[in-house]
DNA sequence: ATGATATTTGAATCATTATTCATTATTAGA
DNA sequence: TCTAATAATGAATAATGATTCAAATATCAT
């Protein structure tokens, strides 16, 4: 009996957010991606029902990453909200930009997915954002933070800045100095633009 | 002579926000737009070239039009920089508010299309960003904004978190009161998440 | 009313690519 | 060494849908 030589799903896997980032998932062909991972075309149907579960693989791998850890993170009593948002800010950062390419997919293609797919298509990006959600609540009941905040614009506000702001620093990662960047978020997730006195 | 009826370039551009925001850009079909736009598959090419120029379209009067209320309003020597931008998210939201499915499909195409297309696919978009960098610098130097604040991450961070939020609103606009959205928006900028006393 | 000119049509073309499948290769166990 | 079972291949299939184009239609000027 012929057994699996290698790490072909993982092979595929990589190829595939190299292509996805470089071409657009649309644009984006089987062949070109069994090329670089180094196997015949027909091989990724070994490993792959579709093409589109390749990207739901990608997708749901690195929120439920995310996910567990923010859970492990928030989970812990002691931490202060203030603290916890800043870590949060820095798991999100550190998980995408130790691969520029990954993050041109997500912020490119999440979108488009999430509204017209399967239901579950992210639910481990819900449930990051119930938890982040929480975090607020936390604080707000704390005083820390400011009961003035909508809890619908802050789920998506600080997401959808934080992602959009990787998805320019992904398309020219040198450009940039990430350290930069991230105060410059955490900064302005806490104190706005306003100088306060 | 045979004249030109009606005016089926704006119907093909109504008809394309329509599909592109229901199907996406990419699994939307000319053949559809035609059919809502109430005329023939070929028509559509004597208004436009090809289906991206109908995007491109889209993206460009959008931005060229933000652009120019936001230089009406920034060159207004005498609106100190904490109204400007609150009027600034106020552009964007009643822009993008009027119309649900044009901010789908702003939200959801024009990552994928500033990166990979022509280099003016939208640069009325990055010369709305130029003006509105000017207002933080203005505020800066005015010491009303923080001096912390770095352009770069201010330039991303607002309208993506704008963006996204508008994108989740636009899928179901009724279940969302507007106006809480629009305050949210506007303290977040200011304040951060942070109680400031 | 007629011709000239431009618009409109929608079926046919043509290219593109995801997926399949018959074939070949490999290896574990007997 | 041989067999059975699975892995791997890549050319063929089959569907899709953007774009073209020859024919039909409408309007204006004369």
């Amino acid at each position: 009996m012929r057994t699996k030589e290698g790490n072909k799903e993982k092979d595929i896997l990589e190829a595939a957010i190299k292509e996805f980032a470089v071409s657009g998932y649309h644009k984006s062909k089987i062949s070109k991606i069994a090329e670089i991972a180094g196997i015949a075309t027909g091989s990724v149907y070994m490993y792959y029902k579709s093409k589109e579960e390749i990207l739901h693989k990608i997708f749901n791998d690195i929120w439920e990453n995310l996910y567990n850890e923010l859970k492990k993170l928030t989970e812990n009593p002691t931490i202060p909200p203030t603290e916890k948002i800043d870590s949060m800010i820095d798991l999100i950062l550190d998980e995408f930009t130790q691969n520029p390419e990954l993050a041109l997919v997500i912020v490119n293609e999440q979108n488009n997915f999430q509204n017209k797919s399967l239901p579950n298509f992210t639910q481990y990006y819900e449930k990051f954002l119930d938890l982040a959600t929480d975090v607020i609540k936390e604080g707000i009941e704390n005083k820390t933070f400011s009961e003035n905040i909508d809890l619908f614009v802050f789920r998506y506000y600080i997401l959808g800045a934080t992602r959009n702001i990787l998805s320019h620093w992904a398309i020219n990662p040198k450009q940039f100095q990430l350290n930069k960047i991230r105060q410059g978020i955490k900064y302005f997730t806490k104190n706005g633009i306003i100088e306060h006195k």
